[in-house]
DNA sequence: CGACTAGTTGAGGCCAGTCAATGTTGGTGG
DNA sequence: CCACCAACATTGACTGGCCTCAACTAGTCG
């Protein structure tokens, strides 16, 4: 575990102090910039809102926060306050144990909201860490919340968002729980897949944003056995890997890997 | 996987129709039997409320239900419409992946509340069975989310049930995906200690509800495994175990598996 | 260029899984 | 009461998948 400490800080070279990074950016934002047209969030949260509901959401997020790769936008243990809307980029969350452990506990693309493990507690349970230049709409919880009071059916879009992440936890622990080396990197290919085609991306054919040890960590696996699975993978013509740039050629076959065990 | 069926059904040779259990007690116990004073589950829902609130709470746990062992309460793709509280007995909940595979996700002791993985969703996404002679308080979550609106207080305290719910995920995670199979027993073994502490029972002397398979199941373990770690542990002198009854001789030595790796 | 990070590949070891035999327990019925 | 059975548990022998350690390559930045 002596790589450990590169996951767990998630500093690289052009890294700059959090908390100043993200002061700065408050201050040029604040009051300014909002995000009334942001259509990727409204996705999940103001589904079936009335326009004044909808308004009122957009009142909440007075605050944009531009993140460069490698900074982190909030930490295990800082006061939760607001949820964050990924406008652009991707990032990954960290948990961290308290014997120095660390592992990565999900990636996060435009459109999905982060920081739901705050809400309920008073702080966060995981970093977040840019893994790319980004940019995250700021929602103060305490708004959401008042708004839940409000009106019955943001309170249930509020519900259903925990309840995706639950279900998205659920799913990594059978992963980690009873999928082989194979099976969890196929899960985690076409995982990736699916969501590159909700955004309208490519479903076959993207970019990984994070290393070999980061999706290791993510899959309770090491970078070397990742890297070997996907060089076999590629032997056996399932798909084309070429460093981060990733062709999946025989989605069909990738699927068979999960359906049963042969 | 050929044992996987005992799992998958929860049935025992006196195992009863689920449904017709289900509904003969929801008969019983309508509108007579309520559950004014259950103080396990005030501990979380009903902290720092005041009376009316508190009756309110009261007032929607009309229902209780009763099941025995192996009975099962939900099921995976049931209709959400209710959380469910504890009183006595315990249970295990289990996902299940389309390809047969299961997995123990939790288990769960008086007090606690169960059945949240259904909010947000229309259905539960997994299924709760009883591993000995149980009671359970139904909540109507409609009720719970009105009270919700009308009560910021409420509100919290339901988001923090929630909260607790996905730290409880987070931290299995870890231990599937960074333990190896010695600090996942150590792990489990602690946490049943310290909640039959929080029960007020016994920490170091207990009883365990489930068999090495199904422990097995929970930790990404294998049932041989776990026997094998019971075996170690008793011979290093950790445990003295006899079946299912489990007595912690030094808790301190089994803490140490999991602060380090040595 | 040199330093560093990321990635690939090979050799060998170990932990946990697999297969199999046997022991233990608790409930049932003769 | 005992014999029987099924479920649960223990233990051993063996296997194999993933980890560890290590060498090497490629790309990037100062």
């Amino acid at each position: 575990m002596q790589a450990a400490a590169t996951l767990q800080t998630g500093r690289s070279y052009r890294d700059i102090p959090t908390v100043r990074t993200r002061t700065v950016l408050r201050e040029i934002n604040q009051g300014q910039v909002k995000c009334p047209t942001c259509k990727l969030q409204d996705r999940c949260l103001s589904e079936g809102l009335d326009a004044e509901a909808i308004r009122a959401i957009n009142d909440a997020m007075t605050t944009r926060i531009r993140l460069r790769k490698g900074e982190t936008l909030f930490r295990a243990g800082d006061r939760f306050a607001s949820l964050y809307a990924i406008r652009s980029g991707s990032c990954k969350t960290v948990l961290l144990s308290e014997d120095g452990h660390d592992q990565v506990a999900g990636y996060h693309m435009p459109g999905e909201i982060i920081g739901t493990d705050g809400i309920g507690a008073d702080v966060h349970g995981c970093q977040a860490i840019a893994l790319e230049d980004m940019e995250v709409c700021v929602l103060p919880f305490e708004r959401l919340a008042a708004l839940s009071r409000q009106n019955g059916r943001f309170q249930h879009n509020l519900h259903r968002l925990l309840s995706r992440e639950l279900a998205r936890e659920r799913g990594l622990m059978m992963l980690l729980g009873t999928m082989d080396a194979e099976q969890r990197l196929a899960t985690f290919l076409l995982d990736l897949s699916q969501r590159y085609r909700a955004l309208g991306y490519s479903s076959c054919e993207f970019v990984l944003r994070m290393t070999r040890e980061e999706i290791g960590s993510y899959l309770g696996l090491k970078l070397e056995t990742v890297s070997r699975l996907f060089s076999r993978f590629q032997r056996e013509g399932l798909l084309q890997v070429q460093g981060r740039e990733v062709k999946l050629l025989d989605q069909i076959s990738v699927k068979r890997l999960l359906t049963c065990s042969d």
